[in-house]
Order: C-alpha cells, then sequence, then structure tokens
DNA sequence: TGCATCCAACGTACTGCGTAGTATGTTTCT
DNA sequence: AGAAACATACTACGCAGTACGTTGGATGCA
C-alpha cells in the first residue's frame, strides 16, 4: 500500500482544519464545487478566507481533502468489516451495510466524493492538483475494486450465476451509491432506523447479483423481522 | 416561451433551438451547470452568446430546458413500452431497458437531468424559475412513479416479497441510473452491445426486487401465497 | 420585375458583479 | 523575539447579462 493516507485523514471534526472540512463538505454539498465560494465555506464557520487560506493554498485542494477524507470514511468502515472470515456473499452484505451507514452518517462528505466523480476539472487544474486527482481516483477503483473482489470469489464459488462483473458491480455500487442522492438525514433518526434502511438497500443489491433468495440477517445483529 | 410541456419537447436537435440544446447538453456534461459558461455552449456552436441569448433569457432557463429534454425522452420511451399489457415484472424489465438504452443513447440530457436532481439553486434563482424547476421535479416524481407504481403491482401480486417500496424504488433507480456516471460511449459502440449492457444491468434491477430467480417464465398470477 | 420595408436571427462590444487569490496587518502562544 | 493562526483590505479576472449594430430573407407594393 504505498500510502498517499495517512492517520490524518481519520481524524475527526477536532482541530481546526477539521473544523474547515466540515464546513467545506457542507458547503460543497449544498452548491456543488464549482458553485460553492470559499467565504460560503467562511461564513459557516463564522470566520474569515484568511483562516481557510492559512490552511489551504487554493479552493482545489480543499475540495480534494474533503474527497479523500469521504474516502478514507468508505474505506475504513468497510476494511474493518472485512476482518472476519465470511462466505463472500455474507462478506459483501456486510460491506455494503457498512458503506451505506457511512453514507446516511456522513452524508455531506460522501455527496462530495461522489461530485468528484462526475467532475472532470479538465484544464483547469495545475498538473500537480491533477497527480492529486488522479490519486483520489486510484484510492475510489481500489475502493471498488473491494467489492468486485468478493462478487468475483462469489462467481468463482458458485454463489452467484456467470456474469459479466465488470458490469454488476457497477449496478451494484449504483443501488448503494444512489443514497447520496436521495437521503436527506431526518432529526431524531435513530441510529436502529439507519440500520433498517441500509439492510434493505444491502438485501436489494445482494439479491441483484443473483444469490440465493434469502440472505441471512447478521449473526451478531439477528434481525429477522 | 413559458409553455409546460409540448411536442417541442420531443423535436430532433433539428432547428436553431435543437441545436443550441444539444451543445448545451454537452457543456453542462462536461463541466457541469456553475463551472460551464455560455460562452462555451457557444463555442461548441462556432457562434457567440448573441444567438443563446436571442432564445433563451437566461443560462437557468437553457439548462431547465435542457433537463426538459432528458426527462421528456425517457417518459416517451417508458410510456411507450408500457403500451402492452405485462404481468408487472416483466413490465418493469422492458421499462428499464427502455430507460437505460435511452441514458447510454443520450448521455449528454441524462447526466444534465441528474445534475439538475442535486442542484437545489436555493435563493440564486428568480421565483418564475422555482415554478419551473418545481415542475421538473415534478415529472421527475412523475416518472419514478411509473416504477413505483408496477414494483407495487408486483408487490400486491405477491411476484416479490413484502417490502418498503419507497425504499427500494430507490436502490432500483440507482442501479439504473449510477450508468449516467461511469458510462462512456465507444465509437462503434453496436445498438446490440448497448442492449446486452442494458439488459444486465435491467436483470440485476429486477432480481434486486426479489422476485423469481429465473428471468420470469414462470407464471406469478394468482392470489397471495 | 424591381424596390422598400420590416423583422428575425444573429454578431459585437460593453458593463457590473461575484469570487479566487494575495499582500499585509494583528494577536497570541511559546 | 519569532512564528503560527488568523483578520483585513485589496486586486484581477472570468462570466452573466445587455445594448446595439448587422445581415438576409420574407412580404408588400408599384
Amino acid at each position: 500500500m504505498s500510502s498517499v493516507i495517512d492517520e490524518s485523514l481519520l481524524e475527526g471534526g477536532e482541530g481546526s482544519r477539521g473544523e474547515i472540512l466540515d464546513a467545506a463538505a457542507e458547503a460543497f454539498m449544498r452548491k456543488g464545487f464549482a458553485a460553492a465560494s470559499i467565504d460560503d465555506v467562511a461564513d459557516i464557520l463564522g470566520c474569515t478566507k484568511g483562516r481557510i487560506y492559512h490552511h489551504y493554498r487554493s479552493k482545489a485542494d480543499l475540495f480534494f481533502d474533503v474527497h479523500r477524507r469521504g474516502m478514507a470514511m468508505d474505506l475504513q468502515a468497510v476494511r474493518s468489516c472485512m476482518a472476519e472470515e465470511r462466505a463472500p456473499l455474507d462478506q459483501l452484505f456486510e460491506m455494503a451495510v457498512a458503506h451505506l451507514m457511512v453514507v446516511m452518517s456522513q452524508i455531506a462528505y460522501q455527496r462530495v466524493a461522489v461530485q468528484g466523480l462526475e467532475m472532470h476539472l479538465a484544464g483547469q487544474t495545475t498538473p500537480e492538483q491533477r497527480k492529486t486527482l488522479r490519486a483520489i481516483l486510484t484510492m475510489r477503483d481500489e475502493y471498488e475494486g473491494l467489492f468486485a473482489g468478493e462478487i468475483e470469489r462469489a462467481r468463482a464459488a458458485g454463489a452467484i450465476p456467470e456474469q459479466d462483473v465488470h458490469l454488476v458491480v457497477k449496478a451494484f455500487m449504483g443501488a448503494l451509491n444512489w443514497t447520496t442522492i436521495w437521503y436527506r438525514q431526518r432529526r431524531n433518526q435513530s441510529q436502529a432506523e439507519r440500520r433498517r434502511i441500509a439492510e434493505e438497500i444491502a438485501r436489494f443489491a445482494l439479491r441483484g447479483l443473483g444469490g440465493p433468495p434469502a440472505p441471512a440477517a447478521a449473526p451478531a445483529a439477528g434481525g429477522k423481522a
């Protein structure tokens, strides 16, 4: 792992940079990269541009850091649930739920990460920024590869029908990631309610692969409705 | 020009406005609404802003028209395949394939339509524009309602398990619409190849609903099990 | 047929504003 | 004293929108 990833990506919203990242994620989520201004971010923080430009050299660099932190959240959550040995389809279910829980609890960062996907920034970036962008997209490819790998394992094990893995992983991720588009966090929405949503979406995605009709719930959770 | 949906929405790229719409869809797809300039659109056409502002009062109005035309494409394709009477799951499969074929053949318009979903444009729109925006979003809700209705029919007929229809329709549309994110049209990509992709994605989405494992051949007619 | 008129469909040239980025104070902590 | 962590004040520029000029084709009329 030639890590571009260091621990600073996982530190919480504490610290000045963490607060800036949170505010930037919020602003970019609301208006998008191009429409959101640095002053918007500063307003959320109740400060001025000076503070932001003291920590980040440009708006693009700030965006990259938000994007990267969003990806780091995904990676950490999914990797941690890949520690245990499970059958591929059970593993995929856990990964999907973990991903969805991150999406719903960190909707701002996750929407920014999706924005980064659609954005080309062609021409309007410096060579150094393009290098950073490539690194982030590689990070995302690796992330999608974690899911693709498990799907491939399931296919090789005969747990799901023969199919174009490169294609269905897109549909799989789509079913999950579309959550960033429609989901709105409600006040007083319990963790349990979020988990119900996550499991329902994850079940949909798992069934989409064509496995056994009734994917069992997690052994620890034990939630047969 | 404050008419709602008329036949002009379905006219092809011919005509001056049609050309402008095509160019605008291209520009908005490449850079997004905020980053794309009217001059970008003009450059694609090889003309100047004058031509565009002669036909559209503002950038937002132009965007709305592209969005609306994208939705009209979807509606026409899906409605036309709803003419025949089919079992709900068969109907859904045809609808999904039709939707995906439109997405792949009109990727620019479809990506703009997705952009419109994420965009709030809060505050920076006139009351009249907000009214137009509401109309378009209503159009999209109705479109999603076509799919939700068929899913509900399938559920009521016992063809798929009991589940939260409002939730799974999001996952369903996500599996389909995510195509706007990852799909790139290849040169020399045959219609048959596109159909193969569409059917593979559609199968995934159909299986996600939890219907019969094999592509619907078994008679699902009859009351609840 | 020839000509004048009118207007749609642009092109040209310009303005005003929002915003990214910078240069330079000012404060607090070590 | 020095530097990190900001705030303040400013500039440069891109872009949406506008005012106005230009052209070509349709129409009316002698």
